[in-house]
DNA sequence: GGCTTCATATGATCCAAATCATAAAGCTTT
DNA sequence: AAAGCTTTATGATTTGGATCATATGAAGCC
């Protein structure tokens, strides 16, 4: 799996979820206008496309962020597996309840009003891992008010930077 | 279970989850200023505490938004349960999935931009079943913007309304 | 009936974030 | 090393939504 190799788009018949080896996944949707929003980044040892299990098409692209590997797993293992292995069961469970409180908290932290209480707050939760762009777009920001929030909360004392190069 | 009705609160250990037989529940987390954010409603059929068969804690209040009854389920029920019935394990997996899906929906369409745009999707989307205070808030907008929004579209002919009274 | 409360609705004003513009630093690539 | 790209960064301007103010109609209550 090579950066910007898409494992599969949005609308096309599902075949199963997916488990990261190595490397990062995002999970993006298109809108309308054209612009990507980013729905979810799976790293090493995270699965996605959990939803294909009960959706006959995906409802997003899944793009390679950094190269890795892949594993599939077909829909119907996952099912039987999960008929056969209560373990198993209940492990993935655990994990789309995990993603639920995720998407809960990050609902939430769009909630929040201020440009720069909204980007402490995605900092704190571990947003800020790739660029100030991509950190942007995820909070519904423009990476200028994201800059310039990072300014002023430093500025406040409230944040301190320090290699810009490495996040 | 009559309207107002608190079920659970935020921080409190979670005891299991819960359906709704009749009448309707909020998710509904309080921020540190002070403001209620809606983060579920679930109706009649629906379940809802799902995270709470993982988590230690409930994350979130549930209020009680129409009188009705209110069915719990055990937290060690639920784990016992998916381990003996594996059709009941594939349904709550379903159902977790459907949740994600919604949310991540959600998560869409507090990316669009512009107001009016946000609250077609909105109503689209079904949010329009309360109040226009209610979908303001649940779209991170004010209700005075929501208001114009719909003036607006319907000015444009994008929308039609009729009898305000009842939604 | 009169009172309160809430949802609906719109006008006026303000402000923060979007937009537009520009530039330097860093990094690939040729 | 020069060219081309992205990321970081900030200034100037605009604008759309928030805020504040106000009014009306409907529901509930004593």
């Amino acid at each position: 799996m090579e950066d910007g190799d898409v494992l599969f788009r949005q609308d096309q018949p599902t075949s199963g979820l997916c488990r990261v080896v190595t490397g990062c996944v995002t999970l993006q949707r298109s809108s309308l206008n054209g612009d990507k929003l980013t729905l979810h980044r799976a790293v090493a040892d995270g699965l996605f496309a959990e939803a294909s299990i009960i959706s006959e098409r995906y409802h997003c692209d899944a793009v390679c962020n950094v190269p890795g590997r892949v594993l599939k797993i077909s829909k119907t293992d996952v099912i039987s597996t999960m008929r056969t292995t209560p373990v198993f069961s209940e492990g993935f469970t655990r994990l789309l309840a995990v993603q639920v409180q995720r998407y809960r908290a990050h609902i939430e932290m769009l909630a929040i009003g201020s440009a720069k209480e909204r980007v402490i707050a995605a900092v704190q939760a571990g947003y800020f891992d790739a660029t100030v762009t991509e950190l942007a777009t995820r909070i519904n920001l423009t990476h200028e008010s994201c800059y310039r929030a990072f300014r002023d909360l430093c500025e406040d004392g409230r944040m301190i930077r320090t290699g810009r190069g490495q996040p």
